[in-house]
DNA sequence: TCTTTTTACTTAAACGATTTCTATAATTGA
DNA sequence: TCAATTATAGAAATCGTTTAAGTAAAAAGA
């Protein structure tokens, strides 16, 4: 490996010097920044991460913290979205990613992140209780969550509130008003969906049928199919379903053709997430489109900002708008 | 942060001495061990990843390049399952990973592996021809690819030949005969799938038909459903269409039904890899899922093998089987 | 011309660990 | 009892980089 002092034998000056001009100081003469820099360029150099890190406390790393309720990790297909969205912008600011994970060496979240000497750490989490999570977030490391909000911190939010309020209103104004929600694990996410989507139909002088609301889970669609079942038979059947998610949209539509019914013409179905796959199934699911790309945007660029300057805000709460995608699960009733 | 420094202060040793004692040289007396492993743990010590490092060459990192056809990063469902199960084995042996790009500071595959000092990489790429993949395979850093076999490392492939031998000798073994075939992007798998798709044929005493086989694309159902369309207007169309993957064959599904035909009933349909969503949708997918997660843990287990021992093999070429998801989208043939 | 300022470098310490070599004390052997 | 061995620990160098402080020469000011 070429280091500094190969470059600074070449050139004969110091190490120093070779550092300065690398770095663009100004006490380095013109003449002497080109050679140097040439010379680098001819001999392949690249600085050496640790060694810079070790010095600086600057790493150029930022800490990844995802943990979902299924445990499923980087095969999430939202956190997926969101992290590769997060990981471009972050690469192209010359940040690479570090999983943060508890498992290596029986290290808590807060002491790998230091072990590491990431720069800082985004989180998404579902279990932001975990007192492990909260040393973290509550640690002197520049942190942005995503999609739950701390007073103490930066967040970027998917908005659940008004995601779930924009659906509940455009399948009521398509003449909807026996609308059935099926929801996901008990998160801050699905309290504010759940919320919503009260408050929707409150707004819009409906009132809330206690059989139509069933607590199930994120992804998974056999037990979307179950509550589905249930739902329909009861004998003042919803006209609408909503899903928590794509998945168990699909699972739903799996359990109401089953039943011998169709989608849209009989029974309506909405799904959550707007997943590439619930655009190419048949019919074309209606969904909530949450904005994957752009929250992962913003994450990053928030946090870099957070990094760079420590005076910048500290305190944000972002809301990130999705948009609903007119599927062809969903009928207009006369 | 509690540096080697303070243990040794608060344990009047020398940093020599708590470096030895913490490592478990043999050259440090067993109560000194205790009591300084002891301070360690009351002060919360964790070593610091960079100055171990740089002095031992050896960053406990992993690197993982990946780059696939349509740039879809962690989206790609198939390399996520992969990855997700490569990281899970490498954090329980206290490796991190290290995402390998090509977009900060402008450094090539290889200068970014060295400028983060990784202790090996991970590659699983479409473009194995590319100059800074080829520099980054015949350098010195421990390797391992996947998907593709090279003559001086070590490989983890999915059985991509005896997987479409088996898909093939399947539906003929329910009496399929007209067997077409949609296949991907030009890469290694995809030549290895199709050449086994013909001996397949061949070895069954069947003909290939040219209008059968047709160069689609990876993880795309438009495409597939175009080519599906133009298979069903065949005089001779075929009884069975294998696809490329899962979401192809959706697109297959789709055109199939819009054609006012059935699946299975009129013409059978199998995809490839076994996604979830294949398995929830209606009718359930034929597909053959690839082991990912055993791809993942082996690819995983040969890489820190090969880090940890050296002079362990440098080259091998481990074969994953999958296996045949029977779904309900290939029908039996009298 | 002599002092002051500026310019352009160099020296040396530091970051936090590891490791080789050295030193001392304790133990063993004869 | 004295030499040789063993056990235990420390000193110091080192990894590659940054940076505060120092220095010499050149330029500017008077």
């Amino acid at each position: 490996m070429i280091s500094m002092k190969d470059i600074a034998d070449r050139c004969s000056v110091s190490v120093a010097t070779v550092s300065k001009a690398l770095n663009n100081h100004s006490d380095i003469g013109e003449e002497t920044k080109r050679h140097i820099r040439e010379t680098a360029e001819k001999l392949g150099y690249h600085p050496n991460s640790s060694a810079r890190a070790l010095k600086t406390k600057r790493s150029a790393n930022i800490g990844v913290l995802f943990v979902d309720e299924g445990r499923s990790g980087l095969t999430h297909d939202y956190f997926a979205k969101v992290l590769d969205s997060f990981k471009r912008v972050s690469e192209v600011s010359g940040y690479d990613i570090t999983f943060i994970n508890a498992t290596s060496q029986k290290m808590t979240y807060l002491e790998h992140s230091r072990y590491r000497g990431v720069d800082g750490v985004v989180i998404a989490c579902v279990d932001f209780d975990d007192r492990d999570v909260l040393d973290l977030i509550n640690s002197e490391l520049p942190v942005v969550t995503i999609d739950h909000v701390f007073d103490n911190r930066i967040s970027v939010v998917s908005d659940n509130i008004g995601g779930m309020r924009e659906l509940v209103e455009y399948v009521h104004s398509l003449g909807h008003e026996r609308i059935a929600y099926i929801y996901g694990d008990d998160t801050a996410v699905t309290r504010n969906r759940v919320a919503s989507y009260y408050n929707a139909l409150k707004d819009l002088g409906i009132e809330a049928d206690d059989n139509y609301t069933i607590a199930s889970a994120y992804r998974n669609p056999k037990l979307a199919a179950k509550y589905t079942r249930q739902l329909l038979e009861l004998k003042k059947r919803p006209t609408c379903i909503l899903y928590p998610d794509d998945y168990s949209a699909i699972g739903g539509l799996n359990a109401i053709e089953e039943a011998g019914l169709t989608v849209p013409d009989d029974i309506s179905v909405v799904g959550y997430d707007g997943l590439y796959v619930s655009q190419i199934i048949h019919p074309r699911l209606t969904t909530y489109e949450q904005n994957s790309e752009e929250i992962g945007r913003i994450a990053a660029k928030s946090l870099i900002r957070l990094i760079r300057d420590q005076k910048s805000t500290l305190i944000e709460k972002i809301l990130v708008p999705g948009r609903i995608i007119e599927g062809a699960s969903v009928r207009k009733l006369n």
